[in-house]
DNA sequence: TGACATATGTTCGATGTCGAACTAACTTGT
DNA sequence: ACAAGTTAGTTCGACATCGAACATATGTCA
């Protein structure tokens, strides 16, 4: 086996997590070119979660969902709320929690935000399959299930 | 066409993207708990590049192949620099621009530190089918592609 | 050649991100 | 009922990240 051969044996594994960071690099931003000035993806993501899952979920509920450390979404909440994008009451039966819920404006901000980068996204879309498409996004998510079980 | 129907309605693409984000989360989390001290994915990732790619290339490829600003790929090289693992050295043609070049402790770093996240995730790997794997990584190129061309 | 445009890398300031330690509230076991 | 352990969220300090402005070098075009 030859040097060369053992430095450049790189796991397809290695090679799949260095393409997820450069397209995540990249989506995100085109994301951040499409929103208002301090606002940061996670912003977005966590409007389009509380949309998608449900309002009403906890602050760690939402930090487990993205895989961040709970403290990181505490100071995404707080930009969210400075914005008036969401509402943060106490939880109904556990007093060390709260809940999150969307305001109108946090609504209407969401469809405006999505209406925007799905727009000027139209013209490359088209390029991908949408089998292809459904069928990476099965993949990553059994992916993520098994990281999400190694973490110990 | 309901309220719930039309909030509802996440193009396929953003949920990839969400995917790809938390995946993003996981797999740097994973690295870094086995990374010393103060050194962060982009360093390793660097210097899996340069033994990937070639070394002699310029700080301005290597923030285009991972798609960051510039000014943040200096800030990388200047950690690697500053602990030994990578050599700086002026471009032979061009005064403004530089090469990256690997130590010989950079070489013998990524070797280890591949092995240690190679070991850990040993355990977990096997429950993924490699065919899946490269039908995924094949997909991912090809989307990375177009949204590179697609950021004007 | 000289003026203007472009490309490379750095600096600066602002802000995102995270580990560690902390407070308050809840749970468990006896 | 009480102590010990656990959980939810915050605070703090360190550092990564990035946009904008900058200095220097190169390219272009008359």
């Amino acid at each position: 086996m030859s040097e060369n051969a053992r430095n450049n044996a790189t796991n397809p594994m290695f090679e799949l997590f260095n393409e997820i960071g450069i397209i995540n690099q990249l989506s995100r931003a085109f994301f951040e070119a499409r929103l208002p000035d301090g606002m940061v993806l996670p912003h977005f993501s966590v409007l389009n979660h509380l949309t998608r899952v449900g309002e009403g979920r906890t602050p760690l509920q939402i930090a487990r969902a993205f895989q961040v450390p709970k403290n990181s979404m505490t100071h995404t909440l707080a930009g969210l709320e400075k914005r008036g994008l969401i509402d943060i009451r106490p939880h109904p039966s556990d007093r060390r929690s709260k809940t999150i819920w969307l305001t109108e404006a946090g609504r209407q901000f969401r469809l405006e935000a999505m209406g925007r980068v799905g727009r000027d996204m139209a013209p490359v879309l088209p390029k991908m399959d949408p089998d292809e498409v459904a069928q990476t996004l099965t993949f990553l998510r059994g992916l993520r299930e098994v990281l999400d079980s190694a973490r110990n």
